[in-house]
DNA sequence: TCAATTACTTACGTCTTCGTAAGTGCGCGA
DNA sequence: TCGCGCACTTACGAAGACGTAAGTAATTGA
């Protein structure tokens, strides 16, 4: 047996359930930016410059699989779909929030200019 | 390389800076696994089962370079390394230790009789 | 009728990341 | 002096994550 106390290895495992969970090159930024309220597929794509319709699709899809993300269609006249955290991603996104801040206390960006917050 | 366009930039917050410190297969765990203790290079080695010892040297290197991790050398007549976590690496590790409870709450393990790690 | 928007999907190619296997130099115990 | 452990490094290759470009189906405004 190892050496660690079972409770260490529990936490470790928790993390490696998170990072399952995160790992996608814009995941946490999806989480991050669906916070405040509910967006749509387009209006997601717009607050996050890069990336491609693909990927947008592909990772919520990963996310509703890890129950981070609801998908809500309103059945009106046109086609809309609303993406929103389920309480799960909620508390997620607190840790997400962690991240944040550390980064922006003591990460590297190029400029200390801060343009993302809120 | 390629640079991205700087529409990225706009998107450059504490998350995405906390994203590329932490960007790497391992390194959250490593990060964790520093926590309690400085250890040498083989201890993490026997800590994370499955790393293989270039990716180990690789990530440290890089974690070093992010000013998480310190290196150490002792001056014994046996050559003796130790690795620990910076201050503000330290304050890294809350932040994954968010995460880590957050998984061991809601993470969904594959199957529920699967051990994790290893 | 044409063009545009929304919410995607599909095909294809590239590029990074990771792993495997082997090698290095040093000191130490047997 | 032989081999072993430590702390790495190097070369090579495979996997898959990501990006680009185009296509789909429904609806609506011009």
């Amino acid at each position: 047996m190892t050496n660690t106390t079972n409770a260490d290895e529990q936490q470790a495992c928790g993390l490696t359930a998170a990072l399952n969970v995160i790992s996608g090159k814009w995941k946490p930024t999806i989480i991050w930016h669906l916070h405040a309220q509910p967006l749509r597929f387009g209006e997601l794509r717009r607050r996050l410059p890069g990336i491609s319709e693909k990927i947008l699709s592909e990772q919520l899809k990963e996310l509703q699989l890890s129950g981070i993300v609801r998908r809500e269609e309103f059945d009106e006249a046109r086609l809309r779909v609303e993406y929103s955290l389920t309480p799960p991603g909620a508390l997620l996104n607190r840790a997400v929030h962690a991240l944040a801040e550390w980064g922006s206390a003591y990460g590297n960006p190029p400029a200390p200019n801060v343009m993302c917050q809120r």
